[in-house]
DNA sequence: AAGGATATTAAAAGTATATTAAAAGAGGAT
DNA sequence: ATCCTCTTTTAATATACTTTTAATATCCTT
């Protein structure tokens, strides 16, 4: 698990690093505001402690740029200053925890690890769906399926997305119609059979196993029996 | 301030050693390439010198296997050979500098306090951006691609520079726009369109493998799937 | 086998993106 | 200052992709 910690008082960056490191977290440390921002953006890191105090930049700003560009990456505010209005604006800037000097080191490892597991358990609050050998990553925007990777277009994706966060209901034509087209009373259109058409010509066709399924008179299931 | 030569010249490892000691560095020399290896993976340096043509392994073989294991670690190789083919060689094995012999000592102290400090200033970056065998040198200002280098106009650059610190992200031309060319509201321009244009031609045309692709209707990812 | 439901295909209509070339701008060399 | 070269931007055109419609084929139930 990589942490970086942003901190310029050496007294208590290297207290931290030392210690984490004995917990076998990796651990970097950036020792003003500047070379933090470069590192935060330019690698992953599973934690960022950022203190509000350091030269360079402001912590608050900096927690801003870091959550625009990596919203993702838990921050956990450090500081000495600890009246209600801080602890306000460092969740205002993003921050997802915050922790007041002195603490104990107990105390910070454990609101490390929480989370962590918050966000590795959520990766970046949920970007994917699974459906046994067949993922849809939010994010990119992209399917998958065993081990290939298949584009959708819009209108395809939303609708394997409606699928999956419904798997084995049936849904309605009606239903689909009106969510993915929004389309609200009967029109002559069969957009609908169109598109699951499309749908099963990328997920269905090579496979063995045909997650979409018809059932007659009632509209479509994703499903892996029968 | 560690430092460790691979070197199997005598001559020039012990001027090195008796030079780099008088301006109280420490120094460690190892006289083969398996010596090296252990040498360079069980202990920490500040910078690496590594000569090419040792005795035991590559010296480029050498240099990858303390890169995988070690990426924040410095190298600079020496040696004699000096064309242009062997530079990209070394950069592609993951050299952060590159020293012909023979070379003036004052040189080889300046390059190696340089490394020093960028790798202490930013421990994890350096100054070079990967994506599989994409390399960006923020520093030349170059990129590369397997064996090419690949010259690059600064929007250009700063272009691929965004792709490869979000790597397999979906960016829209919005965001582009606005990282990029500061644009902040929507003007009827295609900037974006034509500057990914130009830079698949330099970097994804000669290439099977596309790295900047479009998601239609959101944007563009750098991306090795698909 | 007939009739309704669903599937398939292809073409049309609509949009988004790619490409190209020329114009405008910026910086260096003489 | 002028020329030259390279970069950046604009604009026009071409191509590609998505979505919708519509016509036809196939399937299913009775």
């Amino acid at each position: 698990m990589k942490i970086l910690v942003i901190e310029d008082e050496l007294q208590v960056s290297s207290f931290i690093k030392q210690g984490l490191e004995e917990q076998s977290f990796e651990v970097e440390v950036a020792y003003d505001g500047n070379i933090g921002e470069r590192l935060a953006l330019s690698r992953d890191y599973d934690v960022i402690l950022l203190d509000i105090v350091i030269p360079g930049i402001n912590g608050f700003d900096l927690c801003n740029i870091i959550k625009k560009e990596k919203p993702g990456t838990p921050i956990l505010m450090l500081t000495t200053l600890s009246t209600t209005a801080d602890k306000v604006t460092g969740f205002n800037a993003g921050a997802d925890d915050y922790l007041p000097k002195p603490f104990e080191f107990e105390e910070l490892i454990a609101r490390i690890k929480a989370l962590a597991r918050r966000s590795t358990m959520n990766p970046a609050s949920g970007t994917l769906l699974r459906f046994h050998d067949m993922k849809l990553d939010l994010e990119k925007k992209i399917a998958w399926r065993e081990e290939k990777a298949i584009k959708l277009s819009a209108k395809e994706f939303s609708l394997l997305e409606f699928f999956m966060r419904h798997p084995e209901k049936v849904i309605s034509r009606a239903e689909l119609a009106e969510k993915i087209w929004n389309i609200k009373f009967e029109t002559g259109t069969n957009v609908v059979e169109v598109y699951i058409n499309m749908l099963r010509n990328k997920i269905d066709r090579d496979f063995h196993q045909k997650y979409i399924q018809t059932r007659i008179g009632l509209g479509y299931v994703l499903t892996n029996e029968i």
